[in-house]
DNA sequence: TTATTAGAATGGTCTAACCATTATAATTTT
DNA sequence: AAAATTATAATGGTTAGACCATTCTAATAA
């Protein structure tokens, strides 16, 4: 019902009317803030309360802070990074589980999947193409480009966001993938045959999202994240089993 | 494939230190740090330094700083506020529009009520039911408890992504209503039958829930909420049009 | 017993200095 | 003249010490 009273710290004052001004378009992408003596000097502060206040901004996203001559705060373009850290602050303090991230993942790129095949254009379906050309050289070479072809995907599930028109879900999704990828490094080892399969899942989904099938690309994309969560799952397990049989021998 | 750089900046390594203790359990939610004077000795750093640290700790959202005797920094719990700001930013600085909001939501409470539809337990039943009373209540009380039944209505949503067990949906469903929030308030006035309409929406949907139909909480879950939006959309045209016609009358 | 007041601990802010980094200009070398 | 080197100055990063503002606690007074 109610805001938030006042603020009446000088620091929170800086950071609000900063803030408003790159909220509002007074200060865009790219612009430099005045040095950081002469902003104290704007504001009437001390140094030591601005740099308080650009901290919160850098941390918020919203600056970027440069050192050396020409250096100072430079308004950065908005993007999911500080969904992202959110999202990893809740994971690495276990309030969220492989599995959660997971089903998210399932849901979601299916929905992505679906919007996109309703929304695609010619200029969409050419580079989600040449993607899966890439990651086709990518099986082709072999085990050895495993990461290359996973960044491939990652790029194509991406681009599928983006193709859906919904900035939300690219926020969203680059968050997921960003934090995903933790787990993915740990054990990711797929064989020949697996990449293949991938990549077929990968061919199928975009022809469906080519022809405008919402409810099968939808399916094709739960499948394929799906597969790929399974064989993370499995990974893990196998790791899990072995540092537990680790532990006993040591324990004797 | 690769991860940033080490930081060489003193704050960002206090960050780390505390960030990483709070995060392994070291310091627990509602523990207090010591006070700034103690703590700058222990890292040997100055007090501005550090208060830096503790300006994007608090902005991270992982402590709380109070004043005065006993004060300090405090662990707090962790929840959905950063993605919430995050999300709120990208809102302000319009990459996202509230049609962007509003498919969002009916996708992601759709995908949430079939989860819950099969995960509830009785004594979620219970609490939903316990909901939807207050709700009706809130009908029978006329278009004066409004307000009232907004709120309802959002905790209702919000139950029903703790019902669905998953986190995710709850910090990102949190995000969304939080923001969401800002462009009802400016024109909401719901008339006593679509009131009715949304309760009856709402007790269908957790009696779905209820007996498990998860496709038909799904398909109820998306129709309220896209209810509700086209009735968001068609009061903020309205709207539109008055400003419109205000400005042409102030041309004149 | 209750209300008031004084004290002390703690965060908030200020000042003034020096260090570290870096783009640019000046200088030297080739 | 061109290239490499070096100095200069602007800028962020850090430090130290002081004082103010807030708030809990305990001493004091009613």
């Amino acid at each position: 019902m109610f805001q938030a009273a006042k603020q009446t710290k000088v620091f929170q004052d800086v950071v609000a009317q900063i803030q408003d001004a790159i909220l509002d378009g007074r200060l865009k992408t790219g612009d430099t803030l005045p040095s950081e003596r002469q902003l104290k000097d704007m504001f009437n502060i001390s140094r030591g309360t601005l740099r308080e206040a650009l901290r919160v901004l850098e941390q918020k996203g919203l600056i970027e802070i440069k050192l050396g001559v020409g250096g100072g705060a430079v308004v950065k373009d908005l993007n999911a990074d500080q969904v992202s850290e959110g999202l990893a602050l809740l994971i690495r303090s276990q309030k969220v589980s492989l599995n959660h991230l997971a089903e998210f993942r399932e849901d979601v790129e299916g929905i992505v999947a679906a919007h996109a095949a309703k929304r695609r254009t010619n200029e969409d379906i050419i580079q989600l193409y040449k993607l899966i050309e890439v990651a086709r050289k990518c099986v082709e070479d072999g085990t050895s480009q495993r990461n290359a072809f996973i960044e491939i995907d990652k790029q194509i599930h991406m681009t599928l966001a983006k193709v859906a028109k919904n900035p939300i879900y690219l926020s969203v999704l680059h968050s997921v993938h960003e934090n995903i990828h933790r787990y993915y490094d740990r054990f990711l080892s797929m064989e020949e045959r697996e990449l293949q399969e991938n990549h077929q899942d990968l061919c199928d989904l975009v022809k469906a999202v080519e022809k405008g099938e919402a409810d099968n690309a939808r399916q094709l994309a739960r499948n394929h994240v799906q597969r790929f969560n399974q064989y993370m799952k499995s990974r893990k397990q196998a790791e899990e089993k072995l540092e537990d049989r680790n532990q006993k021998t040591e324990n004797r």
